[in-house]
DNA sequence: CTTGACTCTGGTCCATAGTCCAGGGTTTAC
DNA sequence: GTAAACCCTGGACTATGGACCAGAGTCAAG
């Protein structure tokens, strides 16, 4: 077990391209770490923790930005559970509403499907003809 | 009731912006208009349909890329309403999916959400370790 | 006849999360 | 010692759906 990774090794260990790494070091999510005498980046192995926090976190829908925050918060003696907390509710609710956009369109297509057996000419198709007509309440809203 | 409309006209009639409808004139959604001498662009009226197509089927979720396709379709004397209805049905299997990727994210949060009380030292915050953690199965997959 | 509102083109810019490339230097294996 | 594999920087490019801008021309009202 090494003390120390080039990107190409963090990449591999934590299945991060190298250009995603230099990108999160660009945004600072990573901190630009050690050099050597070459001016290769020369990584502890705790940076592949790091990453793995960032590749969880973006699983469970948070934004590179917000990532930024959560380990913002994780470093700040002043920050409290609550802070973290609350971020995490306001990203279930902002799933729930991106969950509720999505169900909404989905009832309307479901509508629609519904009301077109595929079969025929396209001329009475259902379905683009309340794309066309004027009911600007049925469809979708 | 005019027979035709300046640009400006059109989008507030339909309340699409103006750079929208160039724009969608560009990406060929949209047909490109008569000119004035002065080259300004005329609208027939009909237009605001066409604009009203494409705000309708975006909020089903379509791209505008997709909408050309349901456009080209209802213009194309070949085809058929299974054409459409294809679309639609890939519409739909793509919006559940969605709904599918966002649901699994509701559920590992509000699970991180209830593992954490909100008191307290951000030191021991729940949520924090689990994206710390090597737990690679359990948090989110 | 002037002022303000409208329109034109062509271009740049935004967020998001990266990917890819050129043109160089370095390290490793044989 | 040389070739392959690695690394560096800076910049361009991707998709999406537009917004915004400058600089110029045009149109309508008073």
């Amino acid at each position: 077990m090494p003390v120390s990774l080039t990107i190409g090794k963090l990449s591999k260990r934590t299945d991060v391209s190298i250009d995603s790494i230099r990108f999160y070091e660009r945004q600072g999510l990573l901190a630009a770490p050690a050099r050597t005498e070459s001016n290769y980046r020369v990584y502890p192995v705790e940076a592949a923790n790091r990453l793995k926090f960032i590749k969880k976190a973006q699983k469970l829908g948070f934004s590179l930005s917000e990532i930024q925050e959560l380990l913002d918060l994780s470093h700040d003696p002043l920050a409290s559970k609550s802070d973290v907390k609350e971020k995490t509710v306001n990203k279930i609710e902002d799933i729930k509403n991106r969950i509720q956009d999505l169900s909404r369109m989905l009832k309307a297509l479901e509508q629609l499907n519904e009301s077109c057996d595929g079969h025929g000419s396209i001329d009475e198709c259902p379905i683009l003809k309340a794309l066309t007509e004027d009911d600007d309440q049925e469809c979708c809203h």
